[in-house]
DNA sequence: CGAGCGCTTGATTGAGTTCAAAAATCGTGG
DNA sequence: CCACGATTTTTGAACTCAATCAAGCGCTCG
């Protein structure tokens, strides 16, 4: 059943009974996709938060040489989604994609205003959501203006724990700010302090 | 009058009438600082926002070593604090210091609560700063990861275009994530190029 | 008026980049 | 299921940008 991991995490934010959240969610739109694709377009209006209930996506930038940045990850029990450009229905400076096949559910607006209604804590919950975003990424601004590239990458590693696994590692160095090379520099210094050990 | 500029700012952005606003703020906490006054501590919950009718705030946290990091400034009209920290009711990471002397407007809760009661453009105004605030944190996130010390800087000039005279050099390299060094160098080479044309 | 702070400048160092090429891994079609 | 081409990762060498260290200048404020 597709709905399974959106509706266990839900129940496990709010108190929404199986009643209220089958109504919901009646024709809530659920995707599977393949890796590769896209769910969101730079200059496209961001409408709806993903939601990962199976796989892995990715948030990212270009700069004018055409570069990319990867602004956020964003595996299973992640939501993941252009804030800014929904509030403010304005194109959006990101990308999203899929790094694996994933199974995507997609939240709008008029969703999370029903489920408010049904159960204020709807709404609390994604306030919090929303703080905790930012938290999040103001944390990542001082870890970006005085962490090296090893002290990066071993938050990230803290962060994200398997996603050294799952996504590829030129994707991790662009997360970190740091080339390929020097992800795969720093790796290798890690390992001989820990073999050392 | 001290509410003077607050009055104004809350008016252009709401349809607060006169006897409203001055009900509400009958209480409200305005306070003259001195440069170098810190309104917020790290480790403190911090309970308000602090909206800058005079003066340069500056947000900033410290990383092992003690080193200074700016997050943020904060001049006349914009509005500072830690939002996840009040949210959560949580230690904050971060100081707010006056880099002049200042005069500062209180918001709490409390208050904008209130406020809301009475005109409920005030909830979707702050809604809005919020949002505005996380497009710019994230735009700062790609700006530390794709733009050089150059590109900052001049990126850095166009968002603040009078902070390069009020604030100390060392604290906007502080922002940039440069060292006052390499700030002073910068500029040298920039004055060297619009000399040149 | 002097001590200290902030800014500049120079010399040196170092973390991370770039460029290049080899090694490993992935994925797709036969 | 294998093989071949493409992509990803690793490694090496040279280089670059910005950091560090150090010295000197100028301002301010006590």
């Amino acid at each position: 059943m597709p709905l399974e991991n959106f509706k266990r995490y839900i129940q496990h934010h709010t108190q929404l009974s199986d009643t209220h959240f089958n109504e919901l969610t009646r024709n809530i739109r659920v995707e599977v996709v393949k890796k590769h694709t896209r769910l969101l377009n730079q200059g496209e209006v961001c409408r709806f938060s993903f939601f990962v209930s199976k796989g892995l996506l990715r948030l990212y930038t270009l700069d004018q040489q055409g570069k990319e940045f990867v602004i956020q990850f964003a595996p299973e029990d992640w939501i993941v989604g252009d804030r800014s450009s929904a509030y403010f229905n304005q194109a959006s400076d990101y990308f999203i994609d899929c790094i694996e096949d994933s199974e995507i559910v997609f939240i709008d607006k008029q969703l999370i205003d029903k489920a408010s209604d049904i159960d204020k804590n709807f709404r609390t919950y994604f306030d919090t959501l929303l703080h905790n975003h930012i938290r999040h990424i103001q944390k990542r601004i001082s870890f970006l203006l005085c962490a090296t590239a090893e002290q990066r990458y071993m938050e990230f590693v803290n962060l994200y724990p398997d996603l050294m696994l799952r996504a590829p590692q030129w994707m991790i160095a662009s997360y970190l700010g740091i080339t390929p090379e020097s992800l795969s520099r720093v790796r290798k210094e890690l390992a001989k302090k820990h073999f050392k050990l």
